[in-house]
DNA sequence: ATATTGTCTCAGGCAACACTCAGGAAACAT
DNA sequence: ATGTTTCCTGAGTGTTGCCTGAGACAATAT
């Protein structure tokens, strides 16, 4: 399948956008609605692969809309969005199945590794290991694992979704307001500082074990993960 | 066979939906009913080869609908539900043969593993023994026993859970959010608290006879059982 | 050369996370 | 009824990660 079809619902206009303006970059078909009734009735038309809910609606919640649903035969995987202190909102069992789950605030590339889990865990029962390889390093999503030329480098939750980030934008200069936007949740109110740092970071453990270099910076511009080089 | 039936009925819709969604995930072809009378009905055309019975049910008890359908010589086995004080209603009569029996509330992988005993138990009398293998340990899943290198080891009930959880899903990382929903309870409303402290009982138990580390902590995202080292 | 601007790196405060232990309540077995 | 096991919570401790700010350093412009 080339254009996995995504049904985004949520009430925030803002998380919506956002997320439609993600996934579509990100190659999906995004349908998107703001209520759990039109959730219900886009759904049954449109067939989506996937859906990315929020747990709390205005008509009726996340829970109900999978409910309907499934009791429709309309059998799909839920990515399930939920605030970060909904305690008593907190519904147990929610992640049945390939089902997973998400506190916002997020960060976009979060939602789409997780969406590309869901659908790999539930297409294709087996195989197909979420390898992902670009030039000297290696990562396995599922393990959350590094290697650079083999040898597994220990990374926080940061500094793998930024090399994450960089590697599936290899040998495109991504600026750092684009990777603040990705890797960093939507409402993060810092400063581009913290890039360089985790920039570093990233160099500090990487360099020791890559034969070139593979985090570039372009002055002024931003950052680049280089499989390659071109010379003059 | 592929894709065992099961036939789910219970009168409560939220957990209808949530066996339905569950077991869907794990490979079974579902149907699903909410009274006695559908269900006689349902066994009858849709043959499946197993079957979910909550013990009270609106119009009839459960134990009737199993006298109905074996009069009708309707041989299924079945897996039993009822509320947890169901006091003397003893269904301890009731489960004959290859029948099993729980009690709300459960866990969904608790329930599917009920199933799989079930099925393998009715299908085929012979060999096939349930063991589970994965690395260092082996779990006989008939008997409950846990082996690590051969040593046998006693776990509680939930610490035999969350093992089996983390090796079915080994090598990858399971969040404690993922790991509350599939070994605790569908209704537990705890703290993610728990799943550290039952991590921690069960490498106390298993570290001292496995020669690697097998349950590893990725903190900020999760848990994962280990079978294999990546390096060189 | 010098000034200016952009980048790198480090240290430190703070918060989040993880581990372990002890203890009370409930369930279970004898 | 009694003792044992199991479950869950909460507190204490240590660890790790996140982010900020400041100064060193590098590249470019004047």
């Amino acid at each position: 399948m080339k254009n996995p079809k995504v049904l985004i619902v949520d009430d925030e206009k803002n998380i919506r956008d956002l997320l439609e303006a993600g996934l579509k970059f990100a190659g999906f078909s995004v349908y998107s609605v703001g209520t759990g009734t039109e959730a219900v009735a886009v759904a049954e038309k449109a067939k989506p692969d996937i859906m990315v809910l929020d747990v709390m609606l205005p008509d009726q919640s996340g829970f109900s809309v999978t409910k309907k649903l499934r009791s429709m035969n309309l059998d799909l995987p839920v990515l399930f969005l939920s605030a970060r202190d909904d305690r008593g909102d907190k519904v147990t069992g929610l992640t049945v199945g390939g089902d997973d789950y998400m506190t916002k605030p997020f960060s976009i590339d979060e939602v789409i590794a997780r969406i590309n889990a869901i659908l790999r865990r539930t297409r294709k029962q087996d195989a197909e290991e979420s390898i992902f390889e670009v030039g000297e390093i290696k990562i396995n999503q599922d393990a959350h694992e590094v290697f650079v030329n083999g040898k597994e480098i220990d990374l926080s939750p940061t500094e793998y979704k930024l090399l994450r980030f960089l590697m599936g934008n290899a040998n495109r200069v991504m600026s750092k307001d684009q990777i603040l936007d990705h890797v960093w949740e939507y409402d993060f109110n810092g400063e581009q500082g913290i890039v360089e740092s985790y920039v570093s970071y990233l160099r500090k453990k990487i360099d020791p074990l890559s034969k070139n270099q593979l985090i570039h910076t372009k002055r002024g511009v931003g950052y680049m993960y280089r499989t390659f080089k071109n010379e003059e």
